[in-house]
RNA sequence: GCCCGGGUGGCGAAAUCGGCAGACGCAAAGGACUUAAAAUCCUUUUUCGCGGAAGCGGAGUGUGGGUUCAAGUCCCACCCCGGGCACCA
């Protein structure tokens, strides 16, 4: 039959309208299904308006394991959403006068048809859309559950404020001390009334039911969230301050350590500054929170001064200065610390630098030998100088005060966390309102659950200034009191919207429910996400919060599963020329244009050929020309082979490579998604059947095709939907059983034998597979490779490894 | 500074359990087809030495050591690149 040109824009864009045509059903999960369920979902986009080239990576590799999962007969749910709410719709609203609304819902239309021009298999019944109020009205909802539950609560606390976004941030959203959406704007720090969600409350189990998730979450995502919610275990303890009824609390993990304490040291903002200091050691302080302020992050050289006050050990009864210093940070542990320069080298550093002693109290052998320090000696030992402790290692010396400290009533054990409850209030308009009212007469009242969802009103006037732009919209703003019926004002904060993202993935599994944010049942059936795929830069944002999400709902009563994700797997970044692609460098490759040029098929294989999924794949043009080169032949290949004439000498080599492929590909899904491999064994396998067209018969030519075709459908749906149809078959390509390998068929007739003297290799021999031992080493010595080599010298050894080598070791 | 990754041809990479280093692709060079070009197909391509050639020999996976019959792979030390954490008491 004659070979056809590979049209990759006609073929694609008939498929794509026959596909549009048969209706959502095709991509959809079924509801009561006898199949094994499996729920892959990629990270859902903000519709920015268009996909780069990087979304399309994201997209290729989940798409390849739902089709891949539906041929092993698995009930896949693979759905889709937008997280759409979010600042650029406002910004976007503010330079152009078009409502956000308007905005947003336009760019997703468009993003919409790339992802149908891409084919990716979302089940779009399930499209779930986070600015519409029939998804945030539940963030309301989870909202007031959190609130009569002491989860939601508002305090007015220091605050990121991000000068560019023109609202506050999360501790998780501020990079080294930058917005991180604006990397090079430093983030004030403001006092605010602001709404918090006590993800504290977690620290324990978010810490601890990470050990369900190793070996299948990415080490480093684990590592980066142990960091975050760094917990650490220790002792608070009391020092009376001399001449006044009040204590300094410090908290430390080396209470062993205290007899070597030389001052106590608060941090600057610390309440005993405004409470026991003169207004000159006030303004000192205060210059150096500003100064802190200013500097950015980075080094900073250690700073303080004396307060005049003294504290008492209560230990040692000694009496301590007690200081003020930069370094000392007021939003953790008790802001102030107890000095043991001699045992930390920040401590050191500062108690040197003003001349402050430095007393060892710690030596590693325990026999009481205390060297002169010229820096701090970190360790666990044996303490020494300590009173009663003295000779104890600094385990049971830490559990003994400890102990004590509990006992007379000046201390306790206490665990500290790093990580902070989470800041949601944001100044801005497109986000969720937060369904609270201020009444003057009866205070913070929520708005009731049957008046939910608090809608965002239409017709608001983007300022883009300090306030949220509700401000302005009186007939928001002004409401009456749900308790006294009087004259109030609503909340106008809305909310971050990393709350859409903590739980769209529930909402998938019933996304029209109008009575409740989800069936719970639906929920038992689909969770836990099975495979999650997206990139790592969310570690401690959305994938924190989710989980928090995940055990809030699971103490409603809502959910029964402690942990969102089963699986989660980070891809790496497209980049070009070895730099990320950016706006600001003008090097975004469009999805769009890709398809157009060189087709989805192409684009999305591409992708996935370039490297290990988890690396950076570099975007090449040539790169894809390579790919799309490989797309025509498999089509040029397949159309003229239709019907072939072959004469069978090559079928014996032909079985053997395709089911060495299928072997191949098979173990590539089911262990390390080395996508790029499998790639390279179709095209291996391409190679093959070229290099033996003409000595194929029919029958195995047809075999191999289908099988190929087969194999090309999770990578290249087009394709492999054209050939599969060509090569008469009816029904979507991929949901067709995945075919099986037989490992009898890949395996090959002869072995090779590597044949080496002392290591190296020198000559080659085809023996059949499980040529013994004894034989393999005869064989391999009257070699006439090996044979001159052997002859004059003694054998000192002979390594045989059946199937694979011999090895003379000789003299 | 600490904790993770990683370093292999001109380039992206492969080598999954310690057993043939460089699969597959790109780029390059030569050739076939063509009036010509594109497309397509064929050949060569780690490197150095010898050879007209088939071939023969040596070196080679960041550097230096080690273990082993055998090391890209394991161990020790170091260098470089990427990422995370970094006054968290």
């Amino acid at each position: 039959m004659a070979e056809k040109v590979y049209d990759f824009l006609e073929i694609e864009h008939k498929w794509a309208d026959a596909w549009e045509a048969s209706g959502d059903a095709l991509y959809s999960a079924e509801e009561n299904s006898a199949k094994p369920k499996y729920y892959v979902l990629e990270m859902l986009p903000y519709p920015s308006g268009a996909l780069h080239i990087g979304h399309i990576k994201n997209y290729a590799i989940g798409d390849a394991l739902a089709r891949y999962m539906w041929m092993r007969g698995f009930n896949v749910l693979h759905p889709m959403g937008w997280d759409a709410f979010g600042l650029p719709a406002e910004n976007a609203a503010i330079a152009n006068q078009r409502p956000p609304r308007e905005w947003t819902l336009n760019n997703i239309a468009k993003m919409k048809r790339t992802y149908r021009r891409f084919a990716f298999s979302f089940d779009w019944t399930r499209e779930v859309t986070t600015c519409e109020p029939d998804y945030y009205r539940w963030n309301q909802w989870f909202f007031l559950k959190m609130l009569e539950r002491g989860i939601a609560y508002r305090k007015k606390a220091l605050v990121n404020w991000c000068p560019l976004c023109c609202t506050v941030l999360a501790n998780e959203q501020v990079v080294d001390g930058c917005c991180w959406r604006h990397e090079t704007t430093p983030v004030e720090q403001r006092a605010l009334e602001q709404w918090f969600l006590r993800t504290t409350k977690y620290a324990d189990q978010l810490l601890d039911d990470m050990r369900q998730l190793e070996g299948n979450w990415p080490e480093r995502v684990l590592t980066m969230q142990r960091n975050w919610i760094g917990r650490s275990a220790g002792t608070e303890v009391d020092f009376a301050i001399c001449g006044d009824s009040r204590n300094i609390r410090v908290f430390t993990t080396r209470i062993d350590t205290i007899y070597g304490a030389t001052c106590l040291i608060l941090a600057p903002e610390h309440s005993l500054v405004a409470e026991l200091l003169d207004s000159t050691a006030q303004a000192r302080a205060k210059a150096m929170v500003d100064a802190r302020a200013a500097g950015g992050p980075g080094d900073f050289e250690k700073e303080g001064f004396a307060t005049g006050l003294e504290a008492r050990n209560p230990f040692s009864g000694e009496l301590l200065p007690v200081w003020i210093g930069n370094f000392v940070l007021t939003g953790y542990g008790t802001g102030a610390i107890m000095a043991v320069p001699a045992h930390d080298q920040r401590d050191f550093e500062f108690c040197v630098k003003y001349g402050l002693p430095v007393r060892a109290v710690i030596s590693a052998t325990g026999e009481g030998a205390l060297e002169h320090l010229e820096t701090a000696l970190e360790i666990d030992g044996f303490v020494e100088n300590s009173g009663p402790y003295s000779g104890l290692s600094s385990e049971e010396a830490r559990r003994r005060m400890t102990h004590r400290a509990q006992n007379e009533g000046f201390g306790a054990a206490s665990i500290t966390f790093r990580l902070k409850d989470w800041g949601i209030s944001r100044q801005r308009y497109w986000g969720t309102p937060i369904p609270v009212i201020h009444c003057p007469v009866d205070g913070i009242v929520p708005v009731p659950e049957a008046e939910l969802p608090v809608l965002l009103p239409a017709d608001v006037r983007m300022t883009g200034e300090g306030q949220s732009p509700l401000v302005t919209a009186p007939e928001f703003v002004n409401v009456k009191c749900p308790v006294c019926g009087g004259p109030a004002r609503r909340e106008t904060d809305t909310m971050d919207t990393f709350v859409d993202s903590s739980w769209y993935f529930y909402r998938y599994c019933d996304p029209k429910n109008g009575s409740a944010p989800f069936d719970s049942k639906k929920i038992a059936y689909w969770f836990p996400i099975d495979q999650y795929i997206g990139g790592v830069e969310h570690a401690i944002l959305h994938l924190i919060y989710s989980r928090f999400w995940t055990k809030m709902m699971r103490d409603l009563g809502l959910t029964q599963n402690d942990e969102p994700v089963r699986k989660l797997f980070t891809q790496g970044m497209v980049i070009r020329d070895g730099a990320k692609m950016s706006k600001s460098r003008g090097n975004v490759i469009g999805a769009d244009d890709v398809a157009e040029e060189y087709g989805a098929d192409a684009s999305r294989m591409f992708v996935l050929f370039a490297g290990p999924p988890e690396k950076e794949s570099d975007w090449t043009k040539s790169g894809i020309e390579g790919i799309a080169r490989f797309l025509g032949r498999v089509y040029r290949f397949a159309t003229r082979n239709a019907v072939s004439t072959g004469t069978g000498a090559a079928d014996d080599a032909v079985q053997r490579k395709l089911h060495q492929t299928l072997k191949k590909i098979t173990e590539d899904f089911e262990s390390r998604w080395h996508f790029n491999t499998s790639i390279a064994a179709l095209m291996e396998l391409l190679n093959e059947l070229h290099a033996h067209e003409s000595a194929i018969s029919q029958a195995a030519m047809k075999e191999t095709l289908r099988a190929l075709t087969l194999m090309m459908a999770p990578f290249a749906p087009y394709l492999a939907q054209e050939l599969w149809t060509g090569q008469g078959f009816a029904g979507p390509v991929f949901k067709q059983p995945w075919p099986q390998y037989d490992a009898d068929r890949a395996r090959e007739t002869g072995a090779e034998i590597v044949l080496q003297v002392n290591g190296k290799l020198r000559g080659r021999l085809t023996v059949p597979h499980g040529t013994p031992e004894q034989e393999l080493k005869a064989r391999a010595a009257e070699h006439d490779k090996i044979a001159p080599l052997l002859s004059g010298k003694t054998i000192v050894k002979v390594i045989v490894v059946v199937d694979r080598l011999v090895n003379f070791v000789v003299k």
